[in-house]
DNA sequence: CTGGATCCCCACTGATACTG
DNA sequence: CAGTATCAGTGGGGATCCAG
């Protein structure tokens, strides 16, 4: 590691951010938890019968996840029964629109990727017949 | 029943199609992959010293899934030794903006992000102590 | 030089049960 | 209702070797 050339313009500088943003908001949940909450605050169950197939293990890992990286907000509310009630902070919200972006992209892009994927798998079965 | 402004019927079908480009895209090495490839088209060895820390395999990996997904181009020169090229697609092309858009933010946020997590994990030393 | 196959480890995930 | 802890299963991912 004796890089003594500094490159402050390097493009891996940006893809070592995007990575590190993918790595935290790339798996299953956290997209699903973001996208429900930016519908306004919302409480666990709520939020959980909203996503539907997230595990009740999964959403609190997922939640505090979001929450350490200040994404999200947990507000305990000590009554009985207890409430917590989950909500974008304004740093959570600002992720929104390069979220919607992507998934403009994706919406635009699914059926070319799908059929490029059939293609794929089409000519790959040349090679690989039985099954 | 008629919502001209409605873009999307349910807010699930926009989180779907995103959750699912996640699960191509998400991983840690697609983005590296793509990010290096928009800089024009390159040899496997070529994309492996640029990414870096990438083992052989996963790299394979990642490239035959673009490559399904009809993100990259595969290009075999029967040459001794052989040379393969590797280069994006017109989709693959038009998904550097979204990609950027996305890394825009995690480098503007970045700082911010790091902060709440040290504050966060600072409070949450206090039930942890042990180190 | 590039691609595939095999082995192996461990981190992630889910189910369950218990506490507040 | 909300959260934590424990246990066990699965599969992702690295290292290595072999083939074209």
């Amino acid at each position: 590691m004796d890089d003594d050339q500094r490159i402050e313009a390097d493009p891996h500088e940006r893809c070592r951010a995007l990575g590190a943003i993918l790595d935290r908001i790339g798996d299953k949940w956290t997209v699903m938890a973001v996208g429900a909450l930016s519908e306004g605050p919302m409480r666990f169950n709520a939020l959980q019968r909203l996503i539907g197939a997230v595990s009740h293990r999964m959403l609190t890992l997922t939640l505090r996840g979001l929450e350490r990286d200040g994404l999200v907000t947990r507000t305990i509310y000590p009554t009985i029964p207890p409430k917590v009630e989950y909500a974008l902070t304004n740093l959570g919200q600002r992720l929104i629109p390069p979220l919607k972006t992507l998934s403009d992209w994706a919406v635009e892009n699914q059926a070319e990727l799908e059929m490029a994927q059939r293609a794929y798998d089409a000519s790959a079965a040349r090679s690989a017949p039985a099954s």
